[in-house]
DNA sequence: TTGAATGTTCAGAGAGTTCTGAACTTTCAG
DNA sequence: CTGAAAGTTCAGAACTCTCTGAACATTCAA
């Protein structure tokens, strides 16, 4: 019989699948990640994950899936049979990037534009200014964030 | 009869919901926002929103009661009977804050560090590794993503 | 090569969310 | 004060999403 989980590290775990859910992972691979930030070891099977988290195993086989492909989590040789899987070291740094949902932003407010300079209200009409200092905007996050993602890194060492 | 709505700019409006509802809105208040975004006048009344949107009265009141709460929207008096809603200036520039979700990710991982503790592994342990980096890559971003719309805001003049 | 362990897929049950529409309350012009 | 317009509320229909579990596929130790 394998050791049991301690109750508060699983309790840990549920807690950052429901953060998590709030930036829009779903609950069972929050507490996926959540699970991987502490457990030891820091590499677990699917079978240590499915037993630890009580989620089935077809779960853990598209939740690990999914992460892995999201660079969150990378597969490392198991002991026995099969495979374990590990946190990537700055799994959540750099999936915070959150660049997609800016570019996504920036690319309406792009068509947006593009529509009322069809209509002949050019950039800087009056018209068009609400919809040209929100492109400007998700334009200077998309910019700035990974830079300042960048700075982190080389002040911690990563 | 009222002007109808040009085909162009409600497709808009309905592009901006579905790219709002990637950041946790409702596509029915993307679709308000998107509109408020570009609508000839700014400021509209409950009953051109219905009209314009194709959305029910009880959606346009629970969703205005929403946005205004949260700053996206003001109302501003009408010319006939009731008011009318316009978009704040720096709407999505003030919404797009995200502070909240990334203090709760603070949170969570700070509980973690706790739980750790507890059981004697100080924030300098190996076991601890992982949590701590991400501690205090939220509690970064925290801190320096209100510094970075302000540098906007500023070279903007907003 | 064989079969037990491991991994994958997906239909569908269950849970949750969004939006409407109808009943109700509030507001204000006359 | 009256009643019509404006606004609010909320039950529930329609829809979407998450996760399981069972059937199927793959892998590898012996």
């Amino acid at each position: 019989m394998p050791d049991p989980v301690p109750a508060d590290e699983r309790r840990f775990a549920e807690e950052m699948g429901t953060a998590l859910a709030g930036m829009g992972v779903t609950p069972a691979f929050g507490k996926l990640l959540g699970w991987l930030l502490i457990c030891e070891p820091p590499a677990q099977t699917s079978a240590q994950l499915a037993e630890a988290l009580g989620l089935s195993k077809g779960s853990i086989s598209t939740g690990m899936r999914l992460l892995e492909r999201t660079g969150f989590v990378r597969r490392v040789p198991a002991p026995g049979r099969g495979h374990a899987y590990e946190l990537m070291p700055n799994a959540m740094i750099s999936g915070t990037d959150a660049a997609a949902t800016y570019a996504a932003m920036r690319h309406v407010t792009e068509r947006g534009l593009a529509l009322l300079a069809a209509q002949g209200f050019a950039e800087d009409h009056d018209r068009a200014r609400r919809l040209r200092i929100n492109r400007d905007f998700f334009l200077f996050i998309e910019e700035e964030v990974p830079k300042l993602i960048d700075r982190f890194k080389q002040e911690n060492d990563l």
